[in-house]
DNA sequence: AACAGTAGGACTAATTTAGTCCAGCTAGAC
DNA sequence: GTCTAGCTGGACTAAATTAGTCCTACTGTT
């Protein structure tokens, strides 16, 4: 199934919340239990989040993170850069891999580089802005922008 | 990582070695070799893809399966549809997922079905065609689609 | 100095995906 | 008619990935 990782998913809430805080910083201990999800596991992801710059990290007691962007500057390709590394939807295309059984006659590489490309811009498009805006609106109407 | 799995990358492969043969029967055999991939996988693979009718088989001596749609018919979609079931970016669309920890203040779900439907677009629009006629264009040229 | 919090490595558990095996059915070739 | 190459499909095993935990160290505010 192609689909989206818990820790893509996890961030995404994450960052939503923080959002709702406006100005204030939100320990990972706040924002798991709001969130409903494990915080060990939200606290790598926070990590993660902030090597990026999206957040910045506020030590020490009364700590926590910070948005450090708007919701309209963050993408989804970024987020998943930071938990993900680079998007490579099919084996084949991971740099140096030599162990494609069908090299010589690869009538694939390509077309999934294709695909590979468009699900990126896709995600590149995709601002966190544009999908929490969505709450009001019909499933039908979110399927017309 | 957000990937296509191999099931659905071996369905390409077979749809487009299927396509060479133009009018005539490949067996899974003829297929599995001349593309690298696992025999009795593929054979799973090409049941499925049958079942959507994207080929028909041929029982019997020199049997095997041919193409019953060009390749301007074929989109990922379908192949995903039919060797995936349907798309679900993440966990909480599933019918029926009663365990989300965080559902009653789930300010996620529109977001990932607005992400969904987007990616069922692409898929959609992503023909059999499309990707392999790329094989002679620079990657440049091909993000331009 | 105490405390609340981040940083991050190592590890385990759970789930999903990939792949195999085998027994049965189908229809063309001889 | 019967042989045989090849499709059908269920049950199973193995491998890989993802999710989640645990623990120790570091940081900076009060």
């Amino acid at each position: 199934m192609i689909k989206v990782n818990k820790k893509i998913e996890y961030g995404v809430l994450a960052l939503l919340y923080l959002n709702s805080k406006e100005d204030k910083a939100a320990s990972v201990r706040e924002m798991a239990s709001n969130c409903g999800v494990p915080e060990a596991l939200l606290s790598k992801v926070m990590q993660s989040i902030k090597n990026v710059g999206y957040v910045s990290a506020v030590y020490g007691n009364h700590g926590g993170y910070k948005l450090t962007k708007t919701l309209e500057e963050i993408n989804l390709l970024g987020i998943t850069l930071a938990l993900d590394g680079p998007i490579q939807v099919a084996d084949c295309l991971k740099p140096g891999n030599d162990t494609c059984p069908a090299k010589q006659a690869c009538t694939i590489v390509d077309p999934m580089n294709v695909l590979n490309q468009k699900i990126i811009e896709l995600f590149q498009t995709t601002s966190l802005q544009q999908l929490s805006a969505q709450k009001e609106l019909s499933v039908k109407e979110v399927t017309l922008l």
